[in-house]
DNA sequence: CGCAAGTTTGACGCTGCTCAATCACTGTGG
DNA sequence: CCACAGTGATTGAGCAGCGTCAAACTTGCG
């Protein structure tokens, strides 16, 4: 079974094993990580691309009044600044929210695979627009839309993206180590009024969450809440057909 | 006098003739376009890129209750996704805010001169890392900061970017041709209390606006009421010292 | 000169924040 | 196995920042 970092690859193009092969080299050499660690901190100029295999962490900048705002959950199979070495310095900070294993590849060797294998040069830079995407969509979110919107469509979002990597179990659930502040934190709200957002669609039996695991139990009147469309996810097709993206839901 | 495009790499790398050359053949067939007029459509999937070389236009979505939040100004020098070929479809739309010269680039032509030019293709990729940052600022900046601190950040911003590209005049004014409720559908508030916002900011002596034109007075005292570091603008020295990259304000 | 678009101002209400107390859960050590 | 501590979840009361609605005013433009 490859791992989530591969997994997500071959949702976006159809690779060979010599592919697979050269992707099980860069992360077979993962490291157990605990929970708060952080793994490029605001300044550094990271070297080195972090790859997840598994657990989240986040990208967030801690501002001067000590409030702290996320910019991007990274789950397994996500990779961490592919680009970053052309920068001077990073202008946030990584750290993890749940315990990991993260694999921590020198640039120059994920390059070197790239240039051997456009396929998977290809399949990263795509990963890297539906990072962009996400973003994208976050603001839109946290600029245009209420609470309860966002909170939707965020639960939409991290569920298909934990699907794409084969995360979420057959009756639905899925891991979410996330505690109600940091969603609290990446969407632009307080954690009062997180848990108050949950409870409504709770109560409604739109979702159920606890104790680090969720549920989404009616996926279509939530995406229709949160205004979610799942294109933005998913924008580039493998060069293989349709069989290799299957319907996500509906 | 070279183009606003040319300005703006000049920042990111010490281009030689040829490469000035080159720029300059990518430019060399401007259009004039007309507020409002629709550069690329959500959707599409276009196959040229957008440079602008005077005006302004953004990025943007339309909500189905049909707000719309804006993703990102487009200014003189800037360019509309590099990597566009890759995706299967645009996520959101790009329009004029003011009449504007668009030279409208063939994706592979851009890609032809990143070939044969390494130092601007790696000019081109710091550009679109800058862009990332900006969008990280402005996600920051609506789920975290409140409206006057928005107002100024992304006053601070605007001024920055224009004086990267030679926009700012000698006495620190310069065009800014966003009506408020542009603003506002980029800051995530309404238009009327962006007035109210500027109001405030005008009656402190801070800056002054009217009639698409602005100063910004007290630059140090507004970046620190916006919490701005002009820092994420320029992340990428050019390859020459500092000479090239002079101070923006102190 | 007159219309259309944008700006400014006021009154009022709601969404989401603050402060604070209580409860539940996890993990740790005895 | 239990007690305890620390973190996170939940709930309540009160409040304020920003939104809504609406009207008057100003500016740009044909």
């Amino acid at each position: 079974m490859p791992n989530a970092f591969i997994r997500k690859l071959r949702r976006l193009a159809d690779l060979t094993s010599s592919e697979v092969s050269a992707l099980l080299d860069l992360t077979s050499n993962p490291q157990a990580r605990r929970r708060g660690e952080e793994l490029v901190r605001e300044g550094d100029r990271p070297d080195t691309i972090q790859l997840m295999l598994s657990g989240w962490g986040c990208r967030y900048k801690l501002l001067d009044d000590g409030s702290r705002q996320i910019l991007a959950f990274l789950l397994p199979g996500d990779l961490c600044d592919l680009h970053v070495s052309l920068l001077d310095h990073m202008d946030h900070s990584v750290a993890l929210l749940s315990n990991a294993e993260v694999a921590s590849v020198p640039a120059g060797e994920i390059h070197g695979v790239m240039e051997r294998f456009r396929k998977i040069e290809r399949a990263l830079w795509c990963s890297t627009l539906v990072d962009e995407a996400i973003l994208r969509q976050w603001l839109i979110g946290i600029g245009r839309r209420s609470a309860i919107e966002r909170a939707s469509h965020r639960l939409c979002e991290l569920r298909c993206r934990l699907e794409l990597v084969g995360l979420v179990e057959r009756n639905g659930e899925f891991d979410l180590p996330l505690s109600q502040e940091d969603l609290a934190d990446s969407l632009g709200l307080t954690s009062v009024h997180v848990n108050r957002t949950l409870a409504k669609l709770k109560g409604q039996g739109l979702i159920e969450v606890a104790q680090r695991r969720a549920k989404v139990s009616q996926p279509e009147r939530l995406a229709e809440i949160g205004g979610f469309d799942a294109a933005y996810l998913r924008p580039c097709a493998p060069a293989s057909k349709d069989a290799a993206r299957p319907p996500l839901h509906g």
